[in-house]
DNA sequence: CGTTAAATATACCGATTGGTATATTGATAG
DNA sequence: CTATCAATATACCAATCGGTATATTTAACG
């Protein structure tokens, strides 16, 4: 039986649920998904594979809902940024300066895990490719929708082509954070930063 | 004896050399290095293992070289497109409009074997990496010697910080290669495309 | 033609892969 | 304390990995 539970811990298989999934999170980000081997996983977690496996489906199946807890963590941060950002214009910003203000800790964690997915994700990992493709996809409508947001307010030029506008944000923020992890050079992601900041600030209706 | 080779035909094992490379290069760009596997080349080429290994020292030297081949595609393409530009401005621009040019080729061919290279070695494809990094350096300086150029002619403002710009054109071209191939919607690179040329015509003196 | 050496194919190696069946552990309920 | 069952560990599987030693083919030369 599952027992009453009383409201006290989560089971523990939940717990190891989870350390499994945060232990493989930044692993699957830096060595990809055929990179990363099951042993890899057992070695970094210090469980078995039978563990693992009686937690998991297969490899398939941590991957994804690694790949979703790091979509995670990202999504939450950047939700608290756009929420603490008082007018519309700033919650756009919070972007480009969300990003700087974490640029250190997500090249160390392997950079953007939608891009290093994207680049990854072949015909033979279907469900991740969706996934990061799902994650881009709700990313663009946040950002179109707080450009719509702002030209409803009076705030943006209504002239203003929002997807598109999202779109090149997204290109020049991914780009900087592949390129700065490879070359271990940090200006070239804040120098995207600097473009969708003054990308963002030329939003503004009558200059 | 190597025999006196009479300046006819290549040797067999030079045109076998080439057969892998070319062979091998989209593959390595489409499927990463450690997806690549040999048998993935044998069955490609037609080829054995023995006739592979004979011709290579390991699964890295044919990954370099096949890097080493699709870069050259690379630069040999942009470098004709910036030959045939008559003004210093519409070779800077060859970059965008060469992309724009043949961006299905390359959304087929696997993405940008630069971006995709960077993203996907880490610290146990040392060389790969360094390759990588090599050719984006490359690049950036073809960028930073057309904008100085530009600025000696007097057609480029002087104030434009070169680097700078050329990190911004690169991350976003890249950017926008990495997020077409990966949702399929030719959009994103179009707009990252538009956007790089925009920030070239922008460099322009006076306006 | 026959010789020779280079180029390719065959057959195999140990190691590692993802995955599973089973044994062992550990906590909980009675 | 004991029985129970979920949770974890152990031991093993066939398949594939990168790589090599050797056999066979191929082509040029005298």
């Amino acid at each position: 039986m599952v027992g009453c539970m009383k409201n006290a811990s989560p089971p523990r298989s939940e717990r190891t649920r989870q350390l499994i999934i945060e232990t493989a999170a930044p692993i699957f980000n830096k060595k990809g998904y055929v990179g990363t081997s099951m042993s890899d996983l057992t070695t970094a977690t210090g469980l078995t594979k039978g563990s693992i496996y009686g937690n998991f489906k297969d490899k398939n199946d941590v991957a994804m809902h690694a790949f979703q807890h790091n979509i995670g963590l990202i999504f939450d941060f950047f939700t608290k940024e756009i929420n603490s950002a008082a007018t519309t214009l700033d919650k756009l910003l919070a972007y480009p300066r969300g990003v700087r203000k974490i640029y250190r800790m997500v090249l160390a964690y392997g950079g953007c895990p939608i891009l290093n997915t994207s680049v990854e994700a072949d015909d033979t990992h279907v469900a991740l490719r969706r996934m990061a493709v799902d994650a881009l996809s709700r990313w663009k409508a946040r950002i179109v929708d707080l450009i719509t947001c702002g030209i409803a307010e009076g705030v943006i030029d209504p002239t203003v082509d929002a997807p598109k506008t999202a779109e090149i944000l997204i290109a020049l923020l991914e780009g900087g954070i592949a390129l700065s992890k490879v070359t271990g050079e940090a200006s070239y992601l804040l120098n995207a930063i600097d473009m969708a900041e003054k990308q963002v600030v030329g939003l503004r209706l009558g200059q």
